[in-house]
DNA sequence: CCCTGATTCGC
DNA sequence: GCGAATCAGG
């Protein structure tokens, strides 16, 4: 069901460019799901003040060297006939997610990568804003700011969780995400 | 084959 | 309004 609360998930994570599968898998529906919300809003003109960020996705998987082929298989016996559509496998999803991504050590980061990760909106939300009261996605209710704080593929992200002033956002926030035409 | 969003249309 | 199935593309 689409309430209130993970309408505004939704429009927070599609925002900050998350794709529609990582989105789904948040909100435990599919990606046509997320996909078709979207497009609902965007008719409704729910959307107009979220519009997606042009550019590449916030979170960017890594591009990696290819994995080494296996030397030789045995043949595979023939499938089975189907009686479902396969499923997006959840491992590929929470991969997506942005687990496993970023290497243990900053010694072993790819600088493409890194330098992807420092490009990221994330980066600029280092300042702390007055009344901020940093909260998971799970805290995260209708009526706190949903300013992202930190790295969202890090077990540390956390959402600024401040009064809701203005739109989705505290007045701090909200000053910072709406600005006047100069 | 991995993934992306866009669209249609029965429910 | 919802979202599975499908489509079109990187």
């Amino acid at each position: 069901m689409w309430t209130l609360d993970r309408i505004d998930t939704l429009k927070s994570l599609w925002s900050a460019g998350r794709s529609a599968a990582i989105i789904a898998c948040e909100l435990g529906v599919t990606r046509n799901a997320v996909i078709g919300k979207v497009h609902r809003l965007q008719e409704a003109g729910e959307f107009d003040t979220f519009p997606r960020p042009p550019g590449p996705p916030v979170v960017r998987l890594p591009s990696g060297p290819a994995r080494k082929a296996p030397a030789a298989r045995p043949p595979k016996p023939p499938a089975e006939p189907r009686t479902k559509p396969a499923k997006p496998r959840r491992a590929t999803l929470l991969r997506q997610m942005g687990m496993d991504v970023v290497p243990a050590t900053p010694a072993q980061a790819r600088p493409e990568q890194l330098a992807a990760e420092r490009s990221t909106a994330w980066t600029r939300a280092e300042v702390r804003a007055p009344g901020e009261r940093p909260c998971t996605l799970i805290e995260l209710t209708h009526d706190r700011c949903r300013w992202p704080l930190g790295d969202p593929a890090a077990e540390s992200f956390r959402y600024c969780g401040g009064a809701r002033a203005h739109k989705s956002y505290c007045a701090h926030h909200g000053a910072l995400a709406y600005q006047p035409r100069r």
